[in-house]
DNA sequence: TGAATAACCTACCAGTTAAGTTGGTTTTTG
DNA sequence: CAAAAACCAACTTAACTGGTAGGTTATTCA
């Protein structure tokens, strides 16, 4: 179990993705001005999103990126497991050290909530939609919105 | 917010100071061999962990680290915070981007979740119990049991 | 009193990871 | 064809993790 600020970027890269779901792809230059992360940065944390079946990309001039599923579907520690990368679950467990089982028993927990996180559940949160009706009322964002872009 | 396996060495620490809170101090010397962490590296934990006022240490012979408060006193977050350092508590928010808006509602949920998870909690689960129990069956550990060192 | 124990302290270091840069190519739309 | 954008790979720099080395101080006990 790891979280660092690559995993919150991913996070809240991903939260917006979701929040323009019905606005078709999101090109990663948008989420770059937006956030101030490096273009060349995010493609790389996509990439791994990809491979990972969270989203799908879409080229040329209109594409972006596009949830894979939908945000009901996705969960927090999927996108962390996505970007981290980390083979090896929490395998500290040697001989049974009392301290190290109760570590393994805490983070187990711990993923077992992020597991049940979904974006969903994130962007639906009162204070999430008093914020993205906020945003519906200025013309979204500086992009021609397109319906229904597949 | 982040979580590192810096954070786990320091909460597996905890957890056995929690767990020998009777039996008078623990010499990091004990948690460095049975959790094969070096001594310096736990020292510089410790170190922090002191700052905090999470834990007190004892020095000379018979010596180590207890405690600071009752173990119902300190929390999972109280820990993570005290070796992670981290100034700024996800200083993201500029001009109320949506998405990092959301992160900050996000990492303050799981830290609230994480502050109420108190060490007295962790050691004291089903699974907890049975293997303390377990290791009260042996003569503990290599070190003299000596009550109320203090 | 002196040896052993253990906290406490400082400086340093190697390896990994984060984060970003550069410089492309391919695909798609208009 | 030109522009937009995903896609890709190699490289760089800075920070952090985890660990070493080599001390000093305080305390206990023989």
């Amino acid at each position: 179990m790891r979280l660092s600020t690559k995993g919150r970027y991913a996070v809240t890269a991903m939260f917006d993705l979701a929040l323009h779901e019905q606005d078709g792809p999101v090109p990663l230059t948008e989420i770059s001005t937006c956030q101030t992360i490096s273009l060349s940065y995010l493609e790389q944390l996509f990439a791994k999103l990809r491979k990972h079946e969270l989203v799908v990309g879409v080229r040329g001039v209109g594409g972006g990126y596009r949830l894979a599923r939908p945000a009901t579907e996705i969960s927090i520690a999927d996108i962390l497991r996505a970007v981290d990368e980390k083979v090896d679950v929490s395998r500290a467990a040697q001989k049974g050290d009392p301290a190290q089982a109760l570590w393994i028993e805490f983070s187990e927990q711990l993923y077992s909530y992020l597991d049940h996180r979904t974006l969903a559940d994130c962007i639906s949160s009162p204070y999430a939609l008093r914020i993205s009706a906020r945003q519906d009322g200025e013309h979204a964002r500086g992009i021609p919105t397109r319906q229904n872009a597949a």
